[in-house]
DNA sequence: CTGAAAGCGCTAACAA
DNA sequence: TTGTTAGCGCTTTCAG
């Protein structure tokens, strides 16, 4: 009999259903299941002695942890559960990666789970994590409204922030950007390029991101003196087919606008397209502007101007935030007051806006 | 007391670290905790004034079902893992959504990993999932050869079926396209587009589909007599930005093909690109096509022909041997032969490549 | 049809 | 330092 496992593909210890326990490894390097539990999971003190007949042991028998027993007793399962919007977003994916990275720092893991847009489907998803008894849940809800049940229950019973977007009437922790201010920088770049007039695409009023970006662009298009017809708000949902919708929409009004601000970079990435496919130059005739910075913006014909948003960072505070509430919770306390965190995010300027237009500046003396 | 939960945010059963157990809801009912694991696992005989008084009970407590001590109990988690190389390609995360529905139907939930292209990280992954218990495990290898350990490992513990891509030296099921059939197609539709020779941009030859999707366009390449120069072969990785190295190094060298194959589409769309940037015109002066068939195929410029990858029926027939090797395994049985289903693709044409010259026909009598 | 009780695999008091 | 033992919450024989 050889200790090791790997190689002809079907041997001794293999097969389901036949898993080996604490106890075979107990009986086989002749001590307690106490002791093989202390040395296998590091905890308390245990001689060089044990430790090496223990490992030695369990490597021969081939033995592996049950999580599930594990997690039973100790009512903690180091792992996180992240419910998204929609899986085939690119942004999500790239969040979901960052989410990964910073839990993977705690020695924690991810759990994902994809919520089809639809507020059901997430409710299920989310009762489904609780019920796996993960230590904490990450959530980016899929409907501003519709969500907010589910949200709030799930957060009732265990650590929860939410990412990006948020739902109305919950109370818990919130990470994003602050999207009034990335639209502050997004209407004075295009202002900069000599647009007086701007068109908004966003998805329907139905989730927070869109709902702050439109009223961040309304704001500060007013600050600005841009026009903005109300024809030229158009809201559909977060795909490439509403942006080229959306443009066809636009280009059968009189009148065309300086700039198209979109509300995330699959609109804008529909907008460009479209725009191509109606002989309508961007940014000669219209500069447009996307959101999130997802890989596929630079790829854009032409390239995408777009809002960065800090993933890393976005992930690393939710992770923060959720670690925080765990310990809170943990040593018996009343949940504290909810944190809400909105990081700026940075514009990233390509092709698809002008160069601001030279304008006067102190020289250096 | 009320029997509702949501609302105020701040209610008596909710919070962290005190939930309700079966035994509550058993006194609360008047009953033993076997009758209230019956009513709500819906196992066994009950008298309908039973049903009511449990769930009554289980409801005004607010009961959930702690799937922690079920699995244990059972050994059956009802959930599947799932480990991509890559979580941000776009052709994995449609697979996965397709995966997810197919699952669905079956009443199991996903649980999804990423693998970060990295074979180390995947092995922490299966692992983690089997000792998390699932009860099945697709995966889609990072590493023709470096996966391998780990995964025959992991199929010798439980149901496992390799997805798109495979490792060799493995005995599991496998599902995926029919790489050298699709090639096929593919050069096919290129000759008749009149191109009488061909490039092949790749990744490193480290995975499954790579490995076949060359050899597969070298055969037919040589069956129809196109030109392939062996500094046409470009091999990196699958992201945009390879593709366009790619296209560089074509563009410095004395001859250009008539066509450029690509191994995927991420590549394919950062050849277009650099083709654009470079002054190629395509279909012009070289066709390009990708393979898989992700939604952004069709927003290159100009829109990619490809291979289309039946990622539903892949799904479908992942999950139909995952279920058929449980049972198997649950009625005691050594595992049978391992099952290779390879399905045929279709190619999609888009404008990255020319229209067929027109050839003579029989024409309708 | 219902209840009592054993135990899934693991860990943490408590004893020795 | 090590062993003994009592459960974590659930399901499921086996009696009644």
């Amino acid at each position: 009999m050889r200790s090791t496992e790997a190689g002809n593909g079907r041997q001794g210890a293999g097969g389901p259903g036949n898993r080996v326990t604490i106890a075979e490894v107990a009986e086989r390097a002749g001590v307690s299941t106490a002791t093989v539990s202390r040395v296998l999971s590091g905890r308390g003190q245990t001689s060089a002695e044990m430790q090496r007949r223990v490992r030695r042991a369990a490597d021969e028998l081939g033995y592996r942890v049950n999580s599930i027993a594990r997690a039973l007793r100790n009512s903690r399962t180091d792992t996180v559960g992240m419910v998204v919007p929609s899986i085939t977003n690119p942004f999500f994916t790239s969040l979901v990666e960052s989410v990964e990275h910073a839990l993977g720092r705690e020695g924690k893991e991810l759990f994902l789970c994809d919520a089809q847009s639809d507020p059901e489907v997430e409710a299920r998803r989310l009762a489904s994590l609780v019920a796996r008894n993960v230590d904490g849940i990450i959530v980016s809800p899929s409907h501003g409204t519709a969500s907010g049940a589910a949200v709030q229950e799930t957060a009732d019973r265990l650590p929860l922030v939410q990412l990006d977007r948020f739902v109305g009437g919950t109370d818990t922790d919130w990470v994003g950007v602050d999207d009034i201010a990335a639209m502050r920088q997004v209407i004075d770049h295009l202002h900069d390029g000599g647009a007086r007039s701007a068109a908004f695409v966003g998805s329907q009023l139905t989730n927070s991101s869109t709902e702050q970006r439109l009223a961040g662009f309304r704001r500060r298009a007013a600050e600005r003196d841009l026009t903005v017809l109300e024809d030229w708000v158009l809201l559909g949902d977060y795909t490439v087919e509403f942006g080229e919708a959306a443009v066809a929409r636009l280009a059968r009004m009189d009148a065309l606008p300086d700039a198209i601000v979109c509300a995330d970079d699959l609109i804008a990435l529909g907008v460009t397209r479209a725009c191509r496919a109606h002989g309508i130059d961007v940014p000669g005739r219209v500069q447009v502007t996307g959101f999130d910075n997802i890989e596929f913006a630079r790829l854009g014909e032409p390239a995408l101007t777009t809002v960065d948003q800090p993933r890393d960072r976005i992930a690393t505070e939710a992770v923060r935030l959720l670690a925080a509430a765990a310990s809170a919770a943990a040593d018996g306390g009343e949940r504290g007051p909810c944190a809400h965190i909105a990081l700026i995010p940075s514009l990233v300027v390509r092709d698809s806006t002008r160069a601001p237009a030279p304008r006067e500046r102190p020289t250096d003396h």
